[in-house]
DNA sequence: ACCTGAACACCGTTCAAGT
DNA sequence: ACCTGAACACCGTTCAAGT
């Protein structure tokens, strides 16, 4: 079957059966991918740059999905909003962190919404040469959460007894709610302290 | 060359090898680690159980270096050194981080050294259903420090113009005094918010 | 332009053979 | 017990061939 009239494949098609695929847990790969697809391997590199570029246009797509609306108002408004949005989407597909967080970030509409964070904290107040180690801490905050949201039992697997961990992993799943609400109660704290620091800096 | 009289390898050579590996940036794989150690892949197998042990070995030994002394005194303690060690580790091994982060955490001392920190929470007073998350966030957190310290030009490569974030990558690594100081300050400001949780929840 | 199928270099892992 | 070398299944990628 070479050539259909009407293209089998386009890198959306393609971008959302990866993420189908990594959220399915058996491994992401170029063959797997292709295979759910119904399509040779090789037919993939004639809509996307290999392997790498798959991932990429996945956080692409999922970031779009998530992070779409440039969020309105002041600092606090743009800051909180995409933590919560970035929270949304590590913990709907968790599985996609581990692939994430050794490249390095190419789509520019991902760049765009690390930009605008950056634009409102500099604009805010916070000096120059602090302003990317927050927004790679609040990347951080928000993958934590994500990753604790996929459940624990992923994260920890005590082997031997332990005084505390071992009993928290097997009391379950964290479960949604309990994690919301721990989630707003530290994101909470996070501003409460980036508006002591700014207080600060003003102050001097 | 079968059989040498005194063994060629052993799991410690084998993770001190894995470290200079991964650090020295030309990605880790079973082949390179037995061309680094001058030998066969297939020796390796003798001492370790493949590729996933190599890297909880590597996470062990890691853990132990940097997370030695268990901390003294109160849960503020043990939680700040923690913190500082385990950044102190991701900032000197930043391309570890991303083997690690997808991998279930299954050697006892790294687990005893998470263990410690929640103990010391749960006895600080935090709710059993919280301390698990507030785990992960610090997790999050000191990793958000490590990927910072390792230079943002690895984590965001912008291609078109941006309002404030190109400028800042361009401005250069973000140097490691200035770094401190910011760690330091998050650092403080993510205490302060815990102690506010604390207070919280005893007062009601 | 877009798919297949063959081919390639490489990967992690197994195992018989050797001391 | 510990190494080698051959072998295996699989991986990501390239490319000629076909429409």
């Amino acid at each position: 079957m070479p050539r259909p009239r009407v293209p089998l494949l386009s890198e959306d098609r393609i971008a959302d059966a990866a993420i189908e695929l990594i959220d399915s847990g058996d491994g992401f790969g170029v063959n797997a991918l292709a295979r759910r697809l119904g399509v040779t391997p090789s037919s993939l590199y004639n809509h996307v740059d290999g392997k790498d570029a798959i991932v990429e246009l996945v956080r692409d797509r999922l970031t779009v999905r998530y992070l779409a609306e440039p969020p309105e108002g002041g600092w606090e408004d743009v800051v909180v909003s995409v933590m919560r949005a970035q929270r949304r989407m590590y913990a709907a597909h968790p599985l996609i962190v581990p692939l994430l967080v050794g490249k390095t970030i190419t789509s520019d509409r991902v760049i765009a919404s690390y930009d605008r964070v950056a634009t409102a904290l500099l604009e805010a107040g916070f000096p120059e040469d602090e302003v990317l180690t927050i927004v790679a801490v609040l990347d951080g905050f928000a993958l934590g959460f994500g990753l604790d949201l996929a459940g624990p039992d992923v994260v920890w697997l005590p082997q031997q007894p332990t005084r505390t961990l071992g009993r928290l992993v097997e009391s379950g799943p964290t479960g949604a709610a309990r994690s919301d609400r721990v989630f707003e109660v530290g994101l909470e704290l996070l501003m409460d302290s980036l508006h002591v620091r700014l207080a600060r800096i003003a102050g001097r």
